[in-house]
DNA sequence: ACTTTATTTGACTATTCAGTACAATTCATC
DNA sequence: GATGAATTGTACTGAATAGTCAAATAAAGT
């Protein structure tokens, strides 16, 4: 029964995350959201039950898609200290990339809507927790292979790891000089062994 | 001649500093501001041209008030380094403090306002530009005084001390415990001499 | 072919928004 | 206390906004 979707879904939804990324929440109207997901009014609403409601589902996509990928690439280094360094590796890229999509979906949208919309904040709040949990744990791996000293404090390196991906966001809107940023990530990271350490491969 | 304002300019302007700063630029109305400044409509648009120049006006006020204090701060100290530190307890402070002005409106406005406004941006921009300076100049007298090593990249970190800044304003949304937001801090700055050395004070 | 149900369409509403117009008011100065 | 420019109050405009509605359409099952 019934009539299939003309756009599928998850394909109008990465086109509003997109818009939503690259221009925040307020500054994009439901007109603009329509044209770039390809619908009309009515099954914009149809579909999405309001401009708000649409938001969190765009935020719940982002976790699907830019934050697995990096999950994904940092558990799949060659030592977890590694994937550190490759997750930042792959922001810089990534900036260096585009002038568009700035920064993190997610911390960008904390930082706008704070006190704006409870519901809203508090999944944008689970997602920058999600991410220090991680690193909690790739920090432990970090410490159970002596790559990281063992009297370090975990919870506060996970803390900075956070605060420089943040921190990037915004030197990344003044200098795009790959050496610049390559240079204060490096610094930001010297707790970690000195980079691409081969380790021992399986065999 | 002509008759005095019934608000002071710097009154009116340190108001909708703080509106803004609590609610970003969007998510602030003409409405808003003006019951918060304390002026009619007419008042409004006679004094500050529009909203658009009042917010320029405004990142300007931001900057010879919050930006002149910790700067004061920081030059104040009893070393480069204690600066550096102070600085940071100073953000601590006021952020465990308030839950309505977080952060820095300078960069919270550089990522909400990314590309819609290119004089607004540029400005923001140049004030992060001002900090980054500022830092390499507090460094550089770090350095003079062993406080640092030698051959430390004094621009790399100058870039980190953005970063944490800049960092510290997501993880506040998140964590509102002291001892932790401490830790990061610290672990943040552990390239500085271990804290509050006390420095040969001046006769 | 007909019915059912999900989707699409585009016109419609009501509200909020930034900004304007201009008359009324105030007050330092003459 | 009259003058006139600087300030204020308020009603207004037009554009943009989010969101609604009911009729039109397409597919799938009977």
């Amino acid at each position: 029964m019934s009539r299939a979707l003309k756009v599928p879904r998850h394909q109008a939804l990465q086109a509003a995350m997109l818009l939503f990324w690259s221009q925040g929440y307020h500054a994009t109207s439901v007109d603009q959201l329509q044209a770039a997901m390809g619908l009309q009014r009515g099954s914009f609403y149809y579909l999405f039950k309001d401009k708000r409601r649409l938001f969190l589902e765009v935020v719940a996509a982002y976790k699907n898609s830019v934050v697995e990928r990096r999950r994904t690439l940092v558990q799949g280094a060659s030592s977890p200290s590694n994937g550190v360094r490759l997750f930042f590796q792959d922001i810089l890229e990534h900036s260096l990339s585009t002038l568009v999509y700035p920064g993190c979906l997610n911390t960008n949208s904390a930082i706008e809507l704070g006190l704006f919309d409870q519901e809203i904040s508090s999944q944008l709040e689970s997602g920058i927790q999600t991410w220090e949990a991680f690193w909690v744990e790739t920090l432990t791996r970090c410490q159970a292979l002596g790559e990281i000293e063992a009297k370090s404090d975990i919870h506060a390196k996970a803390g900075l790891l956070i605060a420089l991906t943040q921190g990037l966001n915004v030197l990344f809107k003044v200098h795009r000089d790959r050496a610049f940023l390559q240079s204060v990530i490096d610094s930001g990271l010297d707790f970690l062994p000195a980079s691409s350490r081969v380790t021992v491969t399986q065999k």
